[in-house]
DNA sequence: CAGGAATGTG
C-alpha cells in the first residue's frame, strides 16, 4: 500500500478509490533517469577504477582463448566494468579488439572519461585504433561535451584513413550535433561518400536537438527524395521536432507516413505521437493514439498524463494516473510526478500534491533535481511557503530553474523582501555561478515593483539590457509596471512606447500605471488608442480600467465599463472586477448599494471584496458597516493585521475606548502587531528609511526640526489631534506618536532638504497614508511650492499647490 | 571466432 501513489479521491465523484483498495506495490522503479543517482554511481565507480589503475597480477592468464574475451565481453555487457577492468589487467596479450570491448563498455556505460583514458592508453601503447574504436571514442567525447577533444579525433581520421567510413561518420555528425556545431556535422554528412539511413536520420534528431525543428522536417522530407526510406527512428525523430515546432501539420503528415510504413504500432512512435498531438494543443488525437497502443508502459502513460497537463485538462491527468495504477499495475516514476505536481498546482490540490511528495520520499525519489523543483513551484503556488523553503533548502543540487521557482513561490506570496535577498543570493551563493534569465527577471520584477526604490529599479533595469533581455515582451511589460510602481511614470511611458511587439498585457500594464498614478483620463485614452490599433481587451484590461475610474473618482465611467464588458466584449466578470466596484460604490459614498451589490454578486465574496467595503465604511465613517466587513475578514483570514488596526482606529476616533481594547487584546491573543509604517526616500541612489517617530541616527535631529518648522507654518498644532483622537489620560505618551512624527511625515522633511529645489519629493510607503498626514501634505506642497509624491501600497499621491491627485479618497 | 552509429515521457 505505501508504494502507492495515494490520490485523494474527491476529485473522483463516483469513485470508490481509497488507499485500503489502491493496487498494491509495483517494485520496479526505474532509477535511471535521475542524475544525481546517476553521476554519484559514477563518480565512485570513477574512484574505486582509478585506485587500481594496472595492478600487476602473478596470475597471468594466458591468452589465446576466446572464452577469456567472452568473459570481458559479458562483464562490460552487464555493466559491470569494475570487473572488467580487472580481467582486462590480467590479460597480458592485449590486442585492438579487446582494447575496443573496454572503450565501447566505458561508452556504453556512460563512463566517458574513462573511455577517453583507455584509447589515450591504448595509442601509447603502440596499439592502432581501428574503425571500431573510434565511433565509442567519438561518443565518449560527445557525452562529455569536449568538442576540442572531438576536432582532434576527427583530425586523426584523414591520417588513417578512416574519415569515410560510414560509421564513424555517422558518430561524428552527432557528437557535433551535440555539442552545438551544426556546420560541422553538415559538413561531415555533405562530405561523405555513402550516406546510410542512419546518416539520415543522426541528421535529423540533431537538427532536433539543437532546438532547429525545420531543418530536422526538411531533411525528413529530402530523404525521401533520395530514395532512402524511413525507418521508426526517422519517425520518432521528425515527431519530435513536430513538437517542438507546435507545428500539427507535418506531425499528421508524418503519422500518415508511419500508418503506410506499419510503424504506427511501435510503442515509441505512439509515444512519440501521443507528445507531438499534446504539445500542438489536440490532446483528442493524443488521446486517440493512446487507447491503441497495445501494451501501454510508463513512458506512455506519463506522455499520456504530460499531455493532459499540458492542456490544461487536470482533471483528466489525475483519472489517467488512477487508471495507470489500477488497470495497467504500473508504478508511478519520478517524470509522472514531475507532470502531475503542476496540475497539483494549477487546482490548489494541496492534499494531493503532499501524497505525491510523500509518495516520492517513499520511493527514494528525492533527491531528484526535477521533483524538487516541482515540489517548490507546486507549495509555492498553494501558498505552502514553509513547505517550499524547507525543500529549497534540503536541495543538494540547484539548478537556475529551483532557484526561479523559489524567488516566484516568494513574490506569489507577497514575500518581496525574500524575493529579492534569494535573487541577490543567486549570484554569491549559487553553487556554480547561473546567470539569471527571463523567468528569473519575470519572477523578480514584481518583488521590485512593489517594494523596490526607484535607484534599485533602475539597477535592475541596467542589468536586463546588459544581458539583452530588454526585446522580450514579458519583460519589458514588467519593467514598464516596476517604473511605475516605483514613482516614474514618465519613464513608464517613455518604455512602453518602445515596446516594438507590444501585446496586451502591455496596455493592461500601462492602463493601470495611469490608474495607480491617479490619472484615469488618460487610462481611457489609451484603452480607446488600444481598441483602434485592434487589439482586444481581456478581463485583465478591464480590471486596469476599473482601478483606473474607482480611484480617480469616476463613478459613471466605471459603471459604463463594467456593463460594457459583457454586453460589448463578452467578458464575465470576475471576482477582481467586483472589488473595484465595490471600491467605486464606495467612493460614491453610498454603503448599502455596496453591500446589495455583494449580495447579487454571482460569484462569492473573498476576503478582498470585504476588504474593500471596509475601506468603503472608514472613508464614510460607518461604524455598523465597518463591523460587518471586519467580521466577514476576520473569517478568511482571523491574522488579517490591517483590518484590526483600521476597526480599532476608528473606535479611538469615535471616542469607543473599550472597543479599541477588546481589539488590542484581540490581536494580542493572535499574536499580532501592528504593522510598523516606514517611508523611503532617495539621496544620491542611497535609500533612507524612516519609521514612526524614529529615533535612531543623530542626523535625524534636524529632520524633526524641519519637521516641527513645516508643522507650524501649515497651521498644524500637535495637540489638536491628541485632544480629538486620543484619550486625554494618554495625552503625553500618545504625544509622540502624533502625526508630525509619522514615518512619512520624515520622510517628506529629509525629501525636502536633500533634493534640488524645484524637484518633485518622491517617497514610497509601506502602509496608508493617515488623514492628518494627507492634509499635512496638502499643505506642505502648498507653502514649499514643491511637489510631493507619495507612493502607498495601492496608489500614489501626488500632492501640488494644496491638492492630492487622489481627490482625498484612497 | 567476434565488435561499431541513431530512438519515445520533464
Amino acid at each position: 500500500m505505501a508504494t502507492t501513489l495515494l490520490v485523494q479521491s474527491r476529485f473522483f465523484n463516483n469513485s470508490n478509490y481509497t488507499p485500503e483498495n489502491a493496487p498494491l506495490k509495483q517494485l520496479n522503479i526505474p532509477m535511471t533517469r535521475n542524475p544525481g543517482v546517476e553521476t554519484r554511481s559514477r563518480s565512485s565507480n570513477r574512484t574505486r577504477l582509478r585506485k587500481n589503475p594496472s595492478k600487476p597480477s602473478k596470475t597471468v592468464i594466458e591468452p589465446g582463448t576466446l572464452t577469456l574475451t567472452r568473459a570481458l565481453q559479458s562483464l562490460v555487457d552487464s555493466g559491470s566494468m569494475d570487473g572488467a577492468v580487472s580481467l582486462f589487467d590480467k590479460i597480458n596479450c592485449l590486442d585492438t579488439y579487446i582494447w575496443n570491448v573496454m572503450i565501447r563498455g566505458f561508452t556504453n556505460n556512460g563512463l566517458f572519461r574513462e573511455a577517453v583514458d583507455f584509447y589515450r592508453r591504448m595509442e601509447r601503447g603502440g596499439f592502432r585504433a581501428d574503425n571500431f574504436t573510434y565511433p565509442f571514442v567519438i561518443k565518449a567525447c560527445g557525452g562529455l561535451l569536449w568538442s576540442s577533444g572531438g576536432e582532434m579525433v576527427h583530425a586523426k581520421l584523414f591520417k588513417c584513413g578512416l574519415d569515410w567510413d560510414v560509421y564513424v561518420c555517422n558518430s561524428l555528425i552527432v557528437m557535433y550535433m551535440k555539442v552545438g556545431c551544426v556546420e560541422c556535422a553538415e559538413r561531415v554528412f555533405d562530405e561523405m561518400p555513402v550516406r546510410d539511413l542512419v546518416s539520415w536520420n543522426s541528421m535529423i534528431s540533431g537538427y532536433h536537438i539543437v532546438g532547429d525543428g525545420m531543418s530536422s522536417l526538411m531533411y525528413f522530407k529530402e530523404m525521401q527524395k533520395h530514395g532512402m526510406r524511413h525507418d521508426r527512428f526517422s519517425v520518432i525523430s521528425s515527431l519530435g521536432a513536430s513538437s517542438s515546432e507546435r507545428c500539427l501539420k507535418s506531425g499528421k503528415e508524418i503519422h500518415c507516413q508511419a500508418i503506410k510504413s506499419r510503424l504506427e504500432m511501435d510503442v515509441m512512435v505512439q509515444t512519440s505521437l501521443i507528445d507531438m498531438y499534446s504539445k500542438c494543443g489536440n490532446v483528442e488525437y493524443a488521446d486517440r493514439v493512446f487507447c491503441r497502443i497495445f501494451s501501454r508502459n510508463v513512458v506512455a502513460w506519463n506522455a499520456m498524463i504530460g499531455g493532459y497537463v499540458l492542456n490544461a485538462h487536470f482533471f483528466e491527468s489525475f483519472t489517467c494516473l488512477k487508471k495507470m495504477q489500477e488497470d495497467d499495475k504500473l508504478s508511478p516514476d519520478a517524470i509522472t510526478m514531475i507532470n502531475l505536481l503542476p496540475s497539483c498546482a494549477q487546482l490548489g490540490a494541496l492534499m494531493e500534491g503532499k501524497s505525491i511528495h510523500g509518495y516520492a520520499i517513499r520511493k527514494g525519489f528525492l533527491s531528484h533535481l526535477v521533483v524538487e523543483t516541482a515540489l517548490v513551484d507546486m507549495y509555492g503556488r498553494c501558498g505552502e511557503l514553509k513547505m517550499a523553503e524547507c525543500i529549497f533548502e534540503s536541495m543538494t543540487e540547484k539548478n537556475l530553474v529551483s532557484w526561479n521557482a523559489m524567488i516566484a513561490a516568494y513574490t506569489q506570496n507577497g514575500q518581496n523582501k525574500k524575493a529579492l535577498k534569494l535573487f541577490q543570493d543567486l549570484w554569491s551563493k549559487s553553487h556554480e555561478p547561473l546567470i539569471p534569465d527571463a523567468i528569473t527577471f519575470a519572477s523578480v520584477l514584481p518583488a521590485y515593483a512593489e517594494i523596490a526604490t526607484l535607484g534599485e529599479g533602475r539597477q535592475i533595469h541596467a542589468l536586463i539590457s546588459k544581458l539583452g533581455l530588454v526585446s522580450n515582451t514579458f519583460i519589458s511589460n514588467s519593467i514598464v509596471y516596476m517604473y511605475a510602481k516605483c514613482g516614474d511614470l514618465h519613464i513608464a511611458r517613455k518604455l512602453f512606447d518602445g515596446i516594438l511587439c507590444k501585446d496586451v498585457i502591455s496596455w493592461n500594464v500601462i492602463i493601470m500605471a495611469y490608474a495607480i498614478h491617479g490619472l484615469a483620463k488618460i487610462s481611457i485614452q489609451l484603452f480607446n488608442e488600444m481598441r483602434e490599433k485592434g487589439v482586444n481587451p481581456n478581463g485583465s484590461t478591464f480590471v486596469s480600467l476599473l482601478s483606473s475610474c474607482s480611484i480617480s473618482g469616476m463613478v459613471d465611467e466605471g459603471w459604463d465599463y463594467f456593463n460594457s464588458m459583457r454586453r460589448d466584449y463578452g467578458i464575465e466578470p470576475g471576482i477582481e472586477h467586483y472589488g473595484c466596484m465595490i471600491d467605486l460604490l464606495g467612493r460614491g459614498g453610498n454603503l448599502d448599494q455596496a453591500k446589495h451589490f455583494i449580495e447579487e454578486m454571482s460569484l462569492l465574496p473573498t476576503a478582498k471584496i470585504w476588504g474593500s467595503l471596509l475601506t468603503a465604511s472608514r472613508k464614510n465613517n460607518d461604524i455598523v458597516s465597518a463591523e460587518f466587513a471586519a467580521r466577514h475578514i476576520l473569517s478568511f483570514e482571523h491574522d488579517n493585521t490591517g483590518c484590526y488596526v483600521l476597526l480599532s482606529n476608528m473606535y479611538a476616533e469615535a471616542g469607543r475606548w473599550e472597543d479599541v481594547e477588546r481589539i488590542k487584546g484581540l490581536m494580542e491573543k493572535e499574536g499580532l502587531e501592528k504593522t510598523v509604517s516606514c517611508s523611503v526616500v532617495e539621496k544620491n541612489g542611497k535609500a533612507h528609511q524612516f519609521i514612526n517617530q524614529d529615533s535612531s541616527p543623530n542626523k535625524l535631529h534636524m529632520i524633526y526640526t524641519v519637521s516641527d518648522i513645516l508643522s507650524r507654518k501649515i497651521g498644524e498644532d500637535i495637540y489638536v489631534h491628541t485632544v480629538t483622537k486620543f484619550r486625554p489620560q494618554n495625552l503625553l505618551r500618545k504625544r509622540s506618536k502624533s502625526p508630525p512624527n509619522h514615518s512619512v511625515r520624515l520622510a517628506i522633511s529629509f525629501g525636502l532638504i536633500s533634493t534640488n529645489i524645484g524637484d518633485p519629493v518622491l517617497v514610497r510607503n509601506n502602509t496608508r497614508i493617515c488623514e492628518d498626514c494627507h492634509n499635512a501634505a496638502k499643505k506642505i506642497s502648498e507653502i514649499t511650492q514643491r511637489e510631493l509624491i507619495v507612493g502607498d501600497p495601492k496608489v500614489f499621491h501626488h500632492f501640488r499647490n494644496g491638492h492630492c491627485s487622489c481627490g482625498d479618497y484612497w
